[in-house]
DNA sequence: CGGTATCCTCACGGATACTG
DNA sequence: CAGTATCCGTGAGGATACCG
């Protein structure tokens, strides 16, 4: 790498994960694509996420366009999300990131305790 | 999904996100992946991060057996950066991530652009 | 060069209450 | 049910200064 230069792709890489990097987008993410059609409450039941957080992130999604908000005026009303082509193609990405997790849990807590018992 | 109990995956992964799953962390490891070996002001360079989060983060990730840290004692100091074996198999899904955010960011931003006029 | 220490700011995010 | 509004605490993270 010349030395006086930033890594080419990081600045918009950086960009992109501002935008739909957080923890609550991914698990939005991760849910919608396991089990299609979710409700408001089913996301929020589901992930243990503050409604507010939950509220923000769907909306930031929808803007961003990965997820589509279905609006049934019904009494008590009732909006489905699910997601987008885009939001699909996220979940490739994101869904081998949740599986790498999963698979290397114990490895880093096992990992960490060794490095604490040398400290 | 039944509609009492929780995202069952997400709690364990919402963990490790937790740990390694913030921004710094993905652009460290796509960096080192990329060049294979950095020295701390290299990649301080490359990623625009503050001294302080490139310290801070590079010590986590060694913490948790993603990065390994060989320090030579020359005048001046020359410390080495390198993934270890488990840092390079989260190359795979960061990567995966860097990929569809390069190939995404116009398209997210055509959305929001979209979004916001419709508003 | 490769850090640590300190200070300071602001955004993340929970708790609670209220509404159509 | 599906939000919005408000308040508030904590922690991420930059700026700066200093050190071996």
């Amino acid at each position: 790498m010349p030395d006086n230069i930033q890594c080419p792709d990081c600045k918009r890489i950086n960009e992109v994960l501002s935008r739909v990097g957080d923890r609550w987008s991914f698990l939005v993410v991760f849910s919608l694509a396991r089990y299609g059609t979710l409700r408001f409450n089913e996301l929020k039941r589901s992930l243990g996420i503050s409604q507010r957080m939950l509220s923000l992130t769907l909306k930031q999604l929808e803007r961003d366009g990965l997820v589509h908000r279905t609006y049934h005026p019904s009494i008590p009303p009732k909006v489905e999300y699910t997601l987008t082509e885009t939001g699909r193609s996220f979940h490739e990405p994101v869904n081998a990131l949740g599986l790498w997790a999963l698979e290397n849990l114990d490895k880093i807590e096992t990992a960490r305790r060794a490095y604490d018992e040398t400290v």
